[in-house]
DNA sequence: CCAAGATTTAGAATTATTCTAAATCTTGAC
DNA sequence: GTCAAGATTTAGAATAATTCTAAATCTTGG
């Protein structure tokens, strides 16, 4: 596994996590390239397995709080499906998840531009929304 | 603590177990009561030590076994807003949920009746679907 | 009453995440 | 460049959340 290197990205890593008072090291660029290199909602834990390839030294701690480090820089999501461990997911375009209850894979799926008015009460502030849908995808629905 | 009696909820939820395959137990009674007296999704931890003062017997897998039974039954919802542990709802009718990051409090919210054309790949199957709002409570959104 | 199957229980085991303290790296002041 | 301050990483311990296991108990139909 060679390490990788695209000046535009690593730029826009640097800004967004220097935006938030971090800096872009080896690890943070790493757990970025794992999680855009295979869009498959991984597990903290897959991250760090697939993270070990190219840093063989990183630890669980690391990969946890690159991962935070990410999520709170704007550069990747938490995703949270159901009971057991988070998953993250690099694509911050508005996008909803589809969740597949007999085989567990989680799709990206596109979502209608506005989340029609939700009533909140007043004095509340939204600052952002997941949408997750649960059910079958094609071919565990074929099977049933 | 006092064993309550509601001949009416009773029967709900022995249909809808039945429907299920299981049974109503009284395990299972006082843990959908724990949901129904407190609405505020509590962890399984909090639903243990509150249905441990009606059955103080009552161990920490049978909670889990109890609310997954009624989760399965369509008694309640797991709500996962994020990392850690699961919380429960009872209110099955349509609705969001809006998490203040500040304080962590999870609210009901109402949603329009449909969530509006998602485009799914041919052949999966939508069961049901989760809305969950991030944001900033009146009383903590007033502090910032 | 009995056997089969469902349910509960305590506690162990596992999984997921966070914490801790020491080592290493990076940066700005000089 | 050198140095101190602060940020980051590390291994491993600790904690939190959940699941598993095997034995005991309950429930039901025959």
């Amino acid at each position: 596994m060679k390490a990788r290197s695209h000046p535009l990205e690593d730029q826009h890593l640097t800004e967004q996590l220097g935006a938030t008072g971090l800096r872009l090291t080896p690890q943070r660029q790493q757990v970025y390239d794992v999680l855009v290199q295979k869009r498959d909602h991984p597990t903290a834990e897959e991250v760090f397995i697939r993270a070990k390839r190219a840093l063989p030294e990183i630890s669980h701690a690391t990969v946890y709080n690159c991962l935070d480090a990410l999520v709170k820089s704007g550069l990747a999501r938490q995703v949270t499906v159901e009971r057991g461990a988070t998953r993250f997911c690099p694509n911050m375009a508005e996008h909803g998840h589809f969740h597949c209850r007999a085989c567990g894979t989680i799709y990206d799926v596109e979502l209608p531009p506005e989340l029609p008015g939700v009533k909140l009460p007043p004095g509340f502030k939204m600052l952002r929304h997941e949408v997750i849908l649960h059910g079958l995808c094609a071919e565990c629905a074929r099977k049933t």
